[in-house]
DNA sequence: ACATAAAAACAGTCAAGGTTGTTTGTATCT
DNA sequence: AGATACAAACAACCTTGACTGTTTTTATGT
């Protein structure tokens, strides 16, 4: 409508490019799809839920991902992206933000155990188990999410991940966080989580060792 | 056959009364749709697959069970008695056998939760969440088993469950176990449950409060 | 700069396959 | 005889992906 003919540089902005186009066009269906995981479970997902959802037309949709699998195996690579972007950011929140407590971190985790993120990766997880082509494509997802959940878990508790008793203290913890995130999903859960995580805070500073001063185990030290 | 109007007493072994053989049948379909959620998940079990694997025509199956949602809902209540069972079994086990060492009881709630049933109500757990019918029968027996899993923990570990930070330490436990299970679906998980276990033990015993020797908190105590 | 060809993006219909529950019919038990 | 248990075909519905057609964008030659 603004070029073509004359090429003028009227009304550049509205123009975007295919590529781009193509970028977003995938991103709306990919997030889509998440959104369904969450809203209606991995057997409610279906194609024409998804289409609709994102506002694109099946045929389009058809375009991009020519079958159901594909259209799934990138939106865990995007929900992947997700998770780890959502730790990201609650550890630069907890760098930045000034105080660092023990309660704090567990919070923190708690926080994102229970995030629509983590619900859509339940879906995925659970449905994974019993579908071998998914199988492969989220379990090695799963592990690096969870070696990131320890590193940061490690680092904004500032303890010694060498020590064993406290490195199998933070994994314990971790494995607690998704037993909270899975009780979380039938009923909330916040009253109970929030108790015992305050008494777990004391546990942790009485049990964990303090990381060495100017050590720095994995990346940067706090 | 074998009584009533000809009172022959020909082939008495063989005959199995009508009540009981409805009561055979409906098992046989409620395990069935239980084998096929470890098997095939959630979306994967349809009622022709349990049919089958029932080794029940679909006929049969649509007589007792008029609708899948009353095989489902039948199902689930038989799962919960497994359940029960299960806990109960490990329970009985466990105060038999000697050896009463916290490891052994943390290994006890680790296999519980890692069981086939348990992914079977793991199945049911997520599938629940975007159900909002099964989410009413599932949701009371989660909160029972809950309890349950609470009661043996305190028996059998030996602490005082008055005490909060003890509470709060068995229930952490206890999330934990639960997210062991969820790990455990992916890949074999039990070498690192296994390292985490035995220095779980030694934090259970330097942290919880022993029970007072006679009081019995809950029930009768070990 | 412009016309045109090629390719990509998009839209919508259709068919195949699968799941569920109804219905109709037969055998067995009380 | 009546009711219950079982059997199996059938119809309605949903999901998926193939197919056909239209529009828009990009590349190309002059």
């Amino acid at each position: 409508m603004c070029a073509r003919h004359a090429g003028r540089v009227t009304v550049p902005a509205q123009r975007t490019p295919q590529p781009e186009r193509t970028r977003v066009m995938r991103a709306r269906l990919m997030q889509a799809t998440i959104d369904c995981l969450v809203e209606r479970g991995w057997a409610g997902t279906t194609t024409t839920l998804v289409s609709e959802r994102a506002g694109v037309s099946r045929g389009a949709q058809l375009h991009h991902f020519p079958s159901k699998r594909e259209l799934v195996v990138a939106s865990v690579q995007h929900l992947a992206d997700q998770l780890n972007g959502d730790l990201e950011r609650r550890h630069d929140e907890a760098i930045h933000g000034r105080g660092h407590s023990t309660r704090k971190t567990l919070g923190l985790l708690a926080d994102h155990f229970t995030s629509a993120i983590f619900v859509a990766s339940l879906e995925l997880w659970v449905a994974a188990r019993t579908d071998a082509e998914l199988l492969e494509i989220v379990r090695p997802i799963e592990r690096r999410w969870g070696r990131e959940e320890h590193r940061l878990a490690v680092e904004l508790l500032g303890v010694d991940d060498s020590h064993p008793p406290t490195r199998a203290l933070v994994q314990g913890t971790l494995d607690m966080m998704r037993g909270f995130g899975l009780a979380n999903t039938l009923s909330d859960d916040s009253r109970r989580r929030g108790r015992i995580l305050a008494e777990w805070a004391e546990l942790i500073d009485n049990n964990a060792r303090p990381a060495v001063a100017g050590a720095a185990p994995t990346g940067k030290a706090r």
